[in-house]
DNA sequence: TGAATTTGACCTTG
DNA sequence: CAAGGTCAAATTCA
């Protein structure tokens, strides 16, 4: 069993470098592509190579968190693979031992978020709801709409105390159902629960004044580690193709982000920042 | 009417 | 035993 985890941490770790290395790749023809004019530019647009970027770094993550799972884990499998918990009717009376419980607390498998928004481009079921001790408001708890075809992805969502407009989500598993992973919205409007999404449409007259409302309250909101150098990055259109928050906030569905961020995301700084300063951004059809 | 959410009971963990 | 995670019937929504 070890040398198995062994040699598929290696392999995964080799095809999570494979992955990088192709997302660089692509970064760079996005740059090059950038510089021409409109015209110039071919079949591909550059919308399509961010959403190719960002598609590199997600299987990268999803490959390195694989990693981190414990090679000597005999953690129970969930509860769909698991002859202890597996339940043999669908239906069942209350009393009668089923599959309830069957869970696994927090594993090494998990991370943490912080946002403004739930949102994250997964679709998710809620399926509990729970008031937390010491914390004023309760932790709902998500899985993933595809858990009938195995995905284990789950996230509990809490608001954050002392500041309400924040979220922290906990993911748990990473997604195995990976075509399901729905493309950022090319206009994200509003969050039917937080409306500080930002909308990156060019905003019509009435719109704008709300938009400076946004920007005040989303400058409130930002936590005091925040940079005020990212909060002026509002009309970031990274974002919108990257689910990457520009008001400075963690990003929304970046798994390991923490350890991530500051490697490689920054790998890729130099060109997203060059991106940036390409007064011309067309990245829409 | 099927899908999604709510809610309280049940279960495991520490 | 308390706290937190999950289940599933009941309820709501589209």
């Amino acid at each position: 069993m070890g040398s198995l985890s062994f040699d598929n941490f290696h392999a995964r770790k080799k095809k999570a470098m494979v992955e990088l290395v192709k997302g660089k790749e692509i970064a760079v023809q996005l740059q090059t592509l950038l510089h021409k004019p409109v015209s110039d530019r071919g079949p591909v647009s550059p919308k399509q190579l961010a959403v190719l970027i960002y598609r590199s770094f997600s299987d990268t993550l999803s490959e390195l968190s694989s990693c981190t799972t414990p090679p000597d884990s005999d953690q129970i499998p969930a509860a769909e693979g698991s002859s202890a918990c597996s339940a043999e009717s669908p239906k069942k009376k209350r009393g009668v031992k089923d599959r309830r419980g069957c869970y696994k607390r927090r594993t090494s498998d998990s991370w943490v978020t912080r946002s403004p928004t739930i949102e994250d481009n997964y679709a998710w079921r809620k399926y509990g709801q729970k008031t937390i001790m010491n914390s004023e408001y309760p932790r709902s708890y998500f899985r993933c709409t595809h858990k009938q075809e195995g995905c284990k992805a789950l996230k509990q969502v809490q608001r954050i105390k002392g500041d309400e407009i924040m979220y922290q989500t906990t993911y748990l598993n990473h997604h195995s159902c990976k075509e399901t992973l729905r493309p950022p919205p090319l206009l994200v409007n509003s969050d039917p629960i937080d409306p500080n999404l930002i909308s990156f449409q060019t905003p019509k007259q009435d719109q704008i004044q709300s938009s400076k409302k946004l920007t005040v309250k989303c400058e409130e909101c930002v936590s005091e580690g925040a940079s005020n150098e990212a909060k002026s990055t509002l009309e970031d259109p990274w974002h919108d193709i990257t689910g990457l928050d520009p008001l400075g906030y963690k990003p929304l569905w970046f798994p390991y982000q923490d350890e991530v961020e500051s490697a490689s995301l920054h790998g890729l700084d130099m060109e997203v920042n060059q991106l940036f300063d390409i007064q011309n951004f067309h990245y829409f059809d």
